[in-house]
DNA sequence: GTCTATAGAAAGATAGAC
DNA sequence: GTCTATCTTTCTATAGAC
């Protein structure tokens, strides 16, 4: 009997497990996570409702992975502003536009799921209280401050005026999906909230 | 036996009505359709959960009929600014008030809840669909266009930005709660958003 | 009119066949 | 590894006692 290859074997279940990630996020942000029913995640996925619990042991446990996943990458998004080279408002415009596309949507809006309901997993609350939207947006106050005083920005409370930008942002997520175009309109004009 | 006071019961039967709708109310925008569960508005309203039904036939109903109740409301707050003397921006930013005002506020959630989730009935977004939002908009374009020839407001398309800026709207109302004097503030802000 | 107890339906999670 | 069938739990809705 020839040895079964593991390293396959591994990978094969890494494959399917993002395989039921990406089904599960789809509908997790759509439906949320007490109208999504795992027979849901399944369908997407294209498997049935028995063999996710094969890679998941819960609901809950699923979706929490989600939220490590997108806590991630959304500390990564925040992070590499600070490595641009362009001006605040260029940043701020760089980190709208992010966030509004299409592709990264998903995690921010799951990430505003956590912050929003009553109905997620205390384990998720934790994970986004550990690196929760505040201590991002106090990366951003240094150069909002840079911003104000080369004239980019309007005066006023740099940690109030981001977070009411932020959370004008978060709100527009939430909305039904507009076109590309229209979306690109929208992030000059919010820029007006925080521009001299 | 003395005849029963027919009047008097019809009355306490629609006091304990308004008792449970404000219950709900409170528990559906918070929770959502499928999140609020029977028992959850019974507890709200310190009732027990099989009297609910004595009074709402099911829960989509009881959900059905505080659509209705906030769509007639919504209607009468654009209708009002038709009244008003006041200049088109000014009128915009009573408007806004009103939206992002707690006491109103449950009811436009309830709105929004209606056209951005899948999960509510059918007929609950019927009944939006007969005054949507849109239409609520389209009501202020002349008050827009008529700021737009006075310099009050920004140049573009009266239909998309008015869109936006309710979009943005309804993005905070879905936030948690800020306290009054925040959101006072937020209001001027906002208008950025579409002044010149 | 109101409550408690319970029937019925829906969804989460598991077991067993292939 | 995967699917279908089933157990269990949770919630909606009803029935019956007071």
């Amino acid at each position: 009997m020839p040895p079964l290859n593991e390293q396959q074997l591994d990978q094969n279940r890494e494959e399917r497990r993002e395989q039921i990630k990406k089904a599960a996020l789809k509908v997790f942000t759509k439906r949320g996570i007490i109208g999504t029913k795992i027979s849901m995640i399944a369908k997407e996925a294209g498997i049935s409702q028995g063999l996710t619990y094969r890679y998941y042991h819960s609901k809950d446990e699923l979706f929490i992975e989600l939220v490590k996943d997108a806590m991630e990458e959304t500390a990564e998004a925040f992070a590499s502003l600070e490595n641009m080279s362009s001006s605040p408002l260029e940043k701020i415009k760089e980190l709208t536009k992010k966030m509004l596309d299409t592709s990264n949507k998903h995690s921010f809006m799951l990430i505003q799921q956590v912050q929003t309901s009553d109905e997620v997993p205390d384990k998720a609350k934790e994970i986004v209280r550990q690196y929760p939207i505040p201590s991002f947006i106090e990366q951003l106050i240094p150069v909002f401050k840079k911003g104000q005083e080369m004239g980019e920005f309007c005066k006023g409370d740099p940690a109030k005026l981001l977070m009411l930008y932020f959370s004008v942002i978060s709100g527009l997520m939430l909305l039904p999906n507009k076109d590309e175009e229209d979306q690109a309109l929208d992030v000059d004009i919010l820029m007006k909230l925080i521009r001299e």
